[in-house]
RNA sequence: GCGGACGUGGCGGAAUGGUAGACGCAAGGGACUUAAAAUCCCUUGGGAGUAAUCCCGUCCCGGUUCGAGUCCGGGCGUCCGCACCA
């Protein structure tokens, strides 16, 4: 076959990509429609946030969601793939405060040019159903529900902290806390209770936690931290005696909560939260315990800081009685490692069976008895130092319970506890414990979902009317000053009570941007429906999502948020299910190697010059030839400056060259590392499958099927058969990189097939050849839809490959007659031998006994065993 | 600190407990070309040997197994999340 074609010109990416997105936009193929009677599927990728340009990472993302998409609909699904935008959050008050520009310009501006890159991309996106959070058309509904949540029990007030920035007078959001102090003016921050919506997650913490159970295609490690997040935990509500001398006010007892009911007799001492009742008694007494709690204030609100904060405690001289020895007396400190918000904000320390407990004991000489003696230890010997022991095993020091294993003596503690009575109450009760709080959704931030609430001063909380939603942001702010600007807003808090016409003031926080993507997914379904959220014929028919696409970093909030939120809806009525999304998979960042020159500056890997390989591989730049250090491969930011901008790829090499590179090197779940190497191999390949096509272009095959077909038809037939299994296997399960590499196989094949072939092939031959492109075109389909559509247009086609069905497999072509199994001798490797595909075991062990290798690895002796793999290997046991 | 993951050639990676390194990249050699680009062909984990072939190799140390990259225990290293970033 001659290369000379009248299609070996190279194929022009940028040309050929705007001439198929127009064709597919004019002719409306990604438009869904709800009454699509075909089988559904929902494919959706976490909608982004309108934060300028899209950036790689959105690239791999919605490169994944297409490629399902597409193969999805080729498999005759009515699918729908919709795109919105997150576009409420701090980024658009950052750039108010900082450039002068109004949120909701940023905003649209933003989502217009990434729109406009997005529709480069030529995903196969139902544009008409695009939604932007921050719209009334779309926050109206939110605050509806946000009533009906408040009506069905949902929502409730209470107080909790926050970060407070004394010198801009302003909350901070945690990652506005650096090393505990704010990031614009430097001070240290506060803590400061304030008064705040939260929504009742936690009456749903079982059935969050039982649910999981039944999300079978969801990653076990998104599930597993969902579970440990929800932090389920069986233990025992204890309430000491309190010493009443030592009390501030005569309070007689203390309550905690333990889950090691076991160490009782290990305990050394107690803590109480800084905010628990007791502690803020007995400050009122002590000055310096006052200071103390003081101090705990200074301290961020999030976890890790509290947890990685030196534990600091405060002893308050009040004395606990031991619930075994009423001469027995604890000490009560404060500690600031105690949380409030878990259990019932005290605890009594056992410091050598618990971490925390052990650092703080080891910093007030408190001592530590050890009670739980590991399997093989001796307990007579048995000490702690630093490292405390929280395994299983026997008890001792612990009189009545010494020899039980730990788990029995929880038993015996809370049988016995749970009988004795004070007051009319038992000392202690069995109590589960959540760790998942309830859900503060309340921000004290201008652009976000406005809270649909008034205070009256007679009437209290009341909710706005439903005829008078939806509560709409002014537009008239400014941002010269810190705060929140509907808080200082001249005119538009001032209300009229909805209930009795008073002069009312508006509620001025707005809610946690999490809120607005709990439900975006549904939302989806009918975005024109404007009297309600949703419309229950079509949220119930698309939901739950098939399958849902996006970064490990949601793995548990913005799900956990969506899991709780579907089901209020559901209770609510807004929803007809519980559960949003079948099929989860979180796909790794996009990451590049970093560049660093002599003082110390980022430098872009566009300015940069590679040389050498391996450990001689060094950096230089590009303009003046100065060394540069080449730095640890990281995700992509701007502040490290190495990112790659999908704007310049595309319009170097194409939207199909990025996203097929996206899908090739890495496994999706994984990290990708951007090298321009990559992208150039990628290009290559564009540029092959081209030339391939248009080789086969000029092959005229027979118009019937042939009945016969020669050993090099079926090699090829084989070939493109093989593949499509693979391929069709690998998307269905995600798995695109595999599926890439079956398609470079596949044409490896196709093009040897190509160059074996005579000028004018054999029918049989020509028709095989004809057949494999126009799998080979549709296989590559959902990575490349602009080739491919440039690809079947050059194969003589008049549809539209992007809505073509899948091709049909031919099972027969992918079974072999005989099958060659590798032949090992005690585990390694000697010879391969070639049976009859159905041959027995009898048969493989005579066979493989007669091979020479065996023969002489055996030396003479007789195997011990045969072991026969059907299928897959043979291992002699000598 | 707590929780979750990951670790295989020069590089990205492949491998239902069953031939370690598919496929791609990079590199080297060759063909074509006045030359270059593009393209095509060959080689490519390390070591020994003319060769057939053999030995060593999946972060480290142990264990289970006929057989371990894969399972179990213990280390080391890297990355992600931690409730007001989205």
């Amino acid at each position: 076959m001659t290369a000379d074609s009248s299609k070996n010109e190279r194929y022009n990416a940028r040309e050929a990509e705007t001439r198929w997105q127009h064709v597919w936009d004019e002719r409306g193929i990604y438009a869904t429609k709800n009454d699509d009677p075909r089988p559904k599927y929902y494919v959706l990728e976490m909608f982004p946030y309108p934060s300028g340009r899209i950036h790689m990472g959105h690239v791999r993302n919605y490169t994944m969601g297409d490629v399902v998409a597409r193969y999805k609909r080729a498999m005759g699904n009515a699918v729908l793939h919709p795109m919105g935008w997150d576009a409420f959050g701090m980024p658009a008050e950052n750039a108010a405060i900082d450039r002068k520009v109004h949120p909701k310009e940023w905003t649209y501006a933003n989502i217009a040019t990434m729109k406009k890159q997005l529709q480069s991309m030529g995903l196969s996106l139902d544009w008409a159903r695009e939604i932007a959070t921050c719209n009334p058309s779309y926050y109206k509904h939110q605050q509806k529900m946000f009533l009906d949540f408040l009506k069905a029990g949902l929502v409730e007030r209470k107080q909790s902290k926050v970060n407070w920035d004394p010198v801009d007078h302003t909350v901070l959001a945690n990652e506005q806390v650096i090393d505990g102090r704010g990031w614009r003016s430097g001070a240290v921050v506060e803590q400061r209770e304030l008064t705040q919506w939260f929504f009742k997650i936690s009456d749903y913490s079982e059935e969050l936690l039982t649910a999981l159970d039944t999300l079978d295609r969801w990653p076990d490690k998104v599930r597993l931290m969902q579970k440990n997040w929800i932090g389920r935990s069986e233990g025992l509500l204890l309430r000491f005696m309190l010493d009443p001398g030592t009390a501030p006010n005569k309070e007689t007892e203390l309550e905690i909560f333990t889950t090691r009911a076991d160490t009782l007799f290990g305990a050394k001492f107690m803590a109480l939260a800084p905010d628990h009742p007791l502690a803020q008694a007995a400050a009122a007494k002590n000055p310096k315990l006052a200071a103390f709690i003081e101090q705990c204030r200074h301290m961020g609100t999030s976890q890790a800081a509290i947890d990685t904060a030196e534990k600091l405690g405060f002893d308050t001289g009040i004395k606990a009685l031991h619930p075994f020895d009423p001469t027995w007396k604890l000490p009560v400190y404060v500690a600031n490692f105690i949380l409030m918000d878990y259990g019932t904000g005290a605890i009594f320390g056992c410091p050598a069976h618990d971490q925390r407990d052990l650092d703080f004991v080891n910093t007030y000489g408190l001592g530590n008895t050890p009670v739980v003696c590991p399997p093989g230890q001796d307990s007579k010997t048995f000490v702690i130092t630093t490292t405390p022991y929280d395994g299983d095993g026997r008890m001792i020091n612990s009189r009545f319970l010494d020899g039980m294993t730990n788990e029995e003596a929880k038993e015996a503690v809370a049988k016995r506890l749970e009988r004795e009575t004070r007051g009319n109450r038992p000392v202690a009760q069995r109590q589960v414990n959540y760790r998942l709080r309830d859900w503060g959704i309340s921000r004290q931030r201008y652009w976000g979902c406005p809270i649909p609430i008034v205070h009256c001063n007679k009437c209290g909380v009341v909710g706005v009317p439903e005829k008078d939603l939806p509560v709409t942001l002014p537009e008239d702010v400014n941002f010269d000053k810190p705060g929140n600007p509907l808080d200082r807003h001249p005119t538009w808090k001032n209300v009229k009570c909805p209930k009795c016409a008073a002069s009312a003031r508006r509620e001025t926080d707005t809610m946690d941007t999490f809120v607005d993507s709990s439900w975006y997914f549904a939302r989806f379904t009918d975005p024109w429906n404007e009297k309600s959220p949703t419309t229950p014929a079509a949220v119930n028919a698309w939901l739950p999502v098939d399958q849902y696409i996006g970064g490990i970093e949601h793995a548990i909030l913005h799900l956990l948020y969506s899991r709780f939120f579907t089901r209020a809806m559901h209770k609510t009525g807004h929803t007809g299910m519980d559960e949003p999304f079948a099929g989860l998979f979180t796909q790794g960042m996009v990451v590049h190697e970093t560049y660093r020159s002599k003082s110390g500056d980022w430098v872009e890997p566009a300015n940069v010059k590679i040389d050498g390989i391996g450990d001689a591989r060094h950096a230089t730049l590009a303009t003046t030839g100065e060394p540069l250090e080449i730095g640890s491969i990281e995700k992509m930011s701007k502040s490290k400056k190495n990112t790659i901008d999908p704007d310049d790829i595309i319009a170097a090499y194409g939207a199909d060259t990025a996203r097929w590179f996206m899908l090739s090197d890495s496994p999706p779940e994984r990290d990708v590392i951007w090298t321009e190497e990559g992208v150039q191999g990628a290009w290559r390949f564009v540029q092959r499958l081209w030339r391939m096509v248009g080789e086969i272009a000029d092959v005229s095959g027979p118009s019937t099927r042939p009945t016969e077909f020669g050993p090099q038809s079926q090699k090829v037939r084989k070939a493109a058969h093989g593949a499509l299994s693979h391929v069709s296997d690998d998307i269905a399960k995600l798995r695109f990189n595999r599926c890439v590499a079956h398609i470079y196989e596949f044409a490896n094949a196709l093009s040897d097939a190509i160059g074996e072939a005579e000028t004018a092939p054999a029918p049989d031959l020509a028709w095989a050849l004809r057949e494999s492109g126009d799998i080979l075109v549709r296989l590559f389909h959902p990575m490349m839809p602009h080739l491919a559509e440039e690809c079947w247009a050059a194969l003589g086609h008049k549809t539209l490959v992007a809505t073509e069905a899948w091709p049909a497999l031919e099972p027969d072509l992918l079974v072999e007659n005989t099958i060659t199994l590798p032949v090992q001798v005690n585990g390694k490797k000697r010879a391969d031998v070639t049976v009859a595909r159905d041959a027995g075991k009898a048969d493989i062990e005579a066979a493989v006994l007669a091979l020479d290798a065996v023969i002489k690895a055996l030396d003479g002796k007789r195997p011990k065993k045969v072991i026969v793999v059907p299928q897959r290997i043979v291992n002699v046991v000598a």
